[in-house]
DNA sequence: CTCTCTAATTGAACATGTTCAAAATAACAT
DNA sequence: ATGTTATTTTGAACATGTTCAATTAGAGAG
């Protein structure tokens, strides 16, 4: 097996089934495109595309994982051009939601297992783990350069909560028919404004008690 | 089309079909149950499994259906008992997981497309508004009969509010592995107590800002 | 160059949800 | 009773994701 700068043979087919892949997806939708004309638009047979991807939805995965790469570097030159927590945060949603835009139509495919327990892609499995620390770890970059203050307990919690709310927008996008999904735009603002009060009123020695409960619901759920 | 007191022939038959189905599901699980073997154990042939229901999944609609009726019956009995706000709420919550429990093996089937735009079968969907709507009724009524001062611009969609809660403990539940389920249980209590605060202290002259705020995100999601 | 072993490729076969045209049965009008 | 229409039933056929045994190509050893 040789091992060329570039890319070997395989990874060469590898690359052209992707390809082929997302460009049917982008075009006619996941579940409208058969793995057959896969194959066919990637010239290869089949079972080849079986030899490179587990399944139909391993593809859309691959595809998130390259995405998630082009993401976090784009973040990362973005993110120190904003001071404030919001345009921070915002920073961030706007990246994925630009990098998700023209591919609204097969990535539901994904979402669509979100609640699915069994399904290695749902975003919660244990598979997909990684990806979401990565996830976590810019929005902890962004809350850490805004010079918030944040209480020690809500600290380890925060990122993994900010993860959540950004799933859920998404999930909203997802399910936006409005033209441009311009209600989402709407909402993120809306609810930017809401999650940045929060974190901000965290800190005062009334929101002690709430904090306290708050956070003992995210023990229950991160796991006791 | 004879239309006799008890069951037409046709009704028998469609029950004997879903019947069938609830067993092998069950027993195997939704994925592991194949149509053929449900027309099998009903006793008919495989296209009348189709006439009766347009897909697999749409009898465990099916099946939700008849457990809401019986639920929302259970729960008007139950609920008349308690008169706490947290202790109404929880009757409803464990109304819900009581008749879900034997069930939980394939009911993760309907959630599986919780986020799935397309899927009429999704608790978002326009077709499952009926449900929606029967069960905020309910967190209505619990929320009525506690005596708890909501302030009125909350009020009109404190019953929503609660039922994407309830979903997200279903949610939760789907996932729980531990035994018994019983993480499930501390984060119903947990989480109940947070959202009973929550709504207690909602009316503060204080809390105005932060209302409103959460309102124009409501307003944002349910559509301007 | 030939042999051997691994990686890559192939397409037929399989499983299963779903559709559909035809047949059987029931209901009804005259 | 007979013809007519609506309902129910049937199983073969279809579509498509996936598996797999067989084949071919490639790389390294001798």
């Amino acid at each position: 097996m040789k091992e060329a700068a570039g890319k070997s043979k395989s990874e060469e087919t590898r690359g052209r089934i992707l390809t082929a892949a997302l460009h049917l997806f982008r075009e006619n939708g996941f579940d409208q495109t058969t793995m057959r004309e896969v194959a066919r638009e990637a010239g290869v047979a089949l079972g080849s595309a079986y030899y490179y991807f587990e399944s139909k939805e391993t593809i859309v995965m691959a595809f998130y994982h390259q995405a998630q790469d082009a993401m976090v570097a784009r973040i990362e030159q973005d993110l120190p051009k904003q001071k404030g927590l919001k345009s921070r945060l915002r920073t961030i949603l706007d990246v994925k939601f630009q990098h998700f835009e023209p591919n609204r139509k097969f990535l539901g495919a994904l979402l669509a297992h979100t609640a699915d327990p069994k399904n290695p892609l749902s975003p919660f499995s244990e598979q997909t783990r990684d990806l979401r620390d990565k996830d976590a770890a810019q929005f902890a970059q962004a809350v850490e350069g805004s010079g918030t203050k944040v209480p020690d307990d809500l600290k380890e919690h925060l990122p993994h909560l900010l993860w959540m709310f950004q799933m859920g927008l998404i999930l909203f996008w997802m399910y936006d028919r409005s033209p441009g999904q311009r209600r989402t735009l709407v909402l993120v603002d809306k609810s930017l404004d809401l999650v940045v009060s929060l974190i901000k009123f965290s800190g005062l020695p009334l929101m002690k008690p709430v904090r306290r409960t708050v956070l003992e619901v995210v023990r229950a759920v991160s796991g006791d």
